[in-house]
RNA sequence: UGGGGCGUCGUCAAGUGGUAAAGACACAGGGUUUUGAUCCCUGCAUUCAGAGGUUCGAAUCCUCUCGCCCCAGCCA
């Protein structure tokens, strides 16, 4: 890990070249911008490793700065879950978040300051005007018959703008740059609108707020920012950003560079996307744990360690990519299997008795909690006559490889017997295996043969008679398409009907009750597992997400042959 | 057809003119194993979108071509 994080990315690379020149006087600052607009996903945390990393790395700091200069689609409960999700990764964001509406005041002596150096002034056209002046992208635009008008005017009218004397979009402020420029964005862009709505922090202070272009800038300069990191679209913005320092001479000037934002394959990593499974009711809630957002994968049990892995598996470059979903996974089980202490649970139960078991006994067995980690240390699971086993894990006529239980075939229990399949019970009805009765050899205790005998197989299993019921909810991936969008067709279509599969009645070790939400366990040979941190104690059973499974070379042989 | 970007293994990604083009995931094979897990070996780009050129030497420099992404919100 530390040697794949020493050969960095070209923003690493950028950084470090500015430090030999003690660019900044040494310094590294800086920040992640969300706007409180919706959850943070899987995509942002991305961002926030970067920005984080960085100023880690060369011993800076990074603020959390929430970008909200739209108060039309900004909400608290964002901003609230925003930080909680950002704390939950383990970042330090210098105790407190800053808002980009705390330099309101800041931003509007700015904008007069602009104003007065005549680079700015106050346009009249209507929304629709702006557009049709501004030309098109093969074509310049032309001058607002506005942009002439003197100092004192558009001093007058901007402050009557704030003042709250027009109504939205009769007037608003617009730099004065170039409506000639090749870049659209340089073409008078807009930098205050007139807008009569209250804001989540300011309240009904303001009737204008300023636009991103101006916002971000002046932000990042104010806090001191040295690199100002963001996603590739902002490139053609970059300009503007640079214009506005400039013009206003600000102290500090950071540097804005862009890097690519990434897909991951079988899911949608856009706010609108998401929304609408939301919306239509095709998953559960932002927090649905199949949703690729922080909140949602958090429920499923995805850990901190697990994400910031990945975001730095997947690097930083300006190439558009689409990430395999698998290196994610890869980055859980990882993290997972250095973490997660053994259970045992048996998702599609079958009987089995075992008829020399003494009827009424039973007996305590040691366990240990991770095979490779003995400080870890041992639990006791209790075993009898009757237990349960997984389905999947008998077969009555059973092909070459298949190494578990058979008619006549004997293997391990694990942490308990060796046991021998007798005979098989089933529903006269259904045909359906209702029951196996086995018999054990006292010998194994342990699960070692006393006479070096081999068994192929090992296989978990529950005592019937102390046991613990609960539903698990299996994932799995929640489309069926790399890209979900592929082919044109709408993105809901490709979405995998079988995404959730609920499971009732699972029997699980007894040690299990005591489990904590998001505390993962690996359930031996099924994968890993974590009470539902949100339907917890809200059902008569309790309800574990299925994380991730665990590797399965069996199931990959089975595939294989079925084609 | 304007402007801004990007093109190195199936997927990410190092590499910034000098002998053999990192690494990870995936994939394939083998070993260990009381999880068909973990772990451990082995294999996996004579080639860097393509074509020319400069050079003793190019993925790295030059020219042209092709392909893909972003931009015409009083959103961020």
């Amino acid at each position: 890990m530390e040697e794949n994080d020493t050969r960095g990315h070209f923003i690493q690379s950028i950084i470090e070249e500015d430090l030999k020149n003690n660019k900044n006087d040494g310094r590294v600052v800086t920040r992640f911008p969300p706007e409180p607009n919706g959850y943070l996903h899987i995509g942002h945390a991305k961002s926030i490793c970067l920005n984080f990393h960085m100023a880690e790395r060369f011993n800076g700091r990074c603020n959390l700065r929430f970008d909200d200069s739209n108060p039309e689609k900004e909400e608290q409960k964002y901003i609230d879950s925003i930080i909680s999700n950002v704390e939950w990764l383990g970042f330090d964001y210098n105790g407190t978040p800053l808002f980009a509406s705390d330099y309101f005041d800041r931003l509007y002596e700015y904008a007069v300051r602009l104003i007065e150096k005549g680079k700015a002034y106050v346009c009249s056209l209507t929304g629709e005007q702006i557009r049709e002046y501004r030309g098109t992208l093969t074509e310049p635009g032309k001058d607002s018959p506005y942009r002439d008008r003197t100092v004192e005017e558009n001093i007058d009218l901007f402050t009557r703008m704030k003042n709250g004397e027009f109504g939205e979009g009769e007037h608003c402020l617009r730099a004065r740059i170039d409506m000639a420029s090749p870049n659209i964005n340089m073409r008078d862009p807009v930098i205050y609108r007139i807008k009569k709505m209250p804001h989540p922090r300011t309240g009904d202070k303001w009737k204008i707020y300023p636009m991103y272009d101006f916002t971000h800038c002046l932000s990042d300069a104010i806090e001191g920012i040295t690199h100002s990191l963001c996603t590739l679209e902002f490139e053609d913005h970059r300009p503007l950003y640079d214009w506005i320092l400039e013009e206003l001479e600000t102290e500090c000037h950071p540097q804005q560079i862009e890097f690519a934002r990434m897909d991951i394959n079988f899911t949608v990593l856009s706010k609108r996307k998401l929304k609408r499974l939301v919306d239509e009711g095709h998953v559960g809630g932002w927090d649905d744990p199949r949703m690729p957002t922080l909140q949602a994968m958090r429920r499923r049990g995805f850990t901190p360690d697990s994400i910031k892995t990945f975001c730095s598996a997947i690097g930083i470059s300006k190439k558009i990519s689409r990430i395999d979903y698998g290196l994610l996974e890869n980055c859980l089980r990882n993290d997972l299997n250095e973490k997660a202490p053994r259970r045992m649970g048996v998702l599609n139960p079958l009987e089995v008795e075992i008829e020399n078991y003494p009827e009424g006994e039973s007996e305590e067995l040691t366990a240990l909690n991770h095979p490779q980690k003995p400080e870890f240390g041992e639990r006791t699971v209790s075993f009898s006559r009757r237990i349960y086993i997984e389905r999947d894990d008998f077969m009555e006529d059973p092909p070459k490889k298949f190494f578990r239980l058979a008619p006549g075939r004997e293997v391990r229990l694990r942490f308990a017997y060796f046991i021998t399949c007798k005979s098989v019970e089933k529903d006269p009805e259904t045909g359906e295996i209702t029951k196996l009765v086995c018999t054990y050899d006292p010998a194994t205790k342990g699960g070692d043969a006393p006479d070096g005998r081999k068994v192929k197989g090992t296989l978990h299993w529950v005592n019937a008679h102390d046991c613990m019921e609960a539903d698990v909810h299996l994932y799995d991936r929640l489309f069926m398409a790399e890209n979900p969008e592929e082919k044109g067709r709408d993105f809901t279509e490709n979405l995998n009907p079988d995404s959730l599969n609920v499971k009732k009645g699972c029997k699980l070790e007894k040690n299990l009750e005591t489990a904590e939400p998001e505390y993962v366990y690996q359930f031996e040979r099924l994968g890993y597992f974590c009470v539902d941190s949100k339907l917890s104690g809200k059902q008569d059973v309790p309800v574990f997400n299925r994380t991730v499974t665990l590797r399965d070379s069996w199931a990959k042989i089975q595939k294989k042959r079925n084609k």
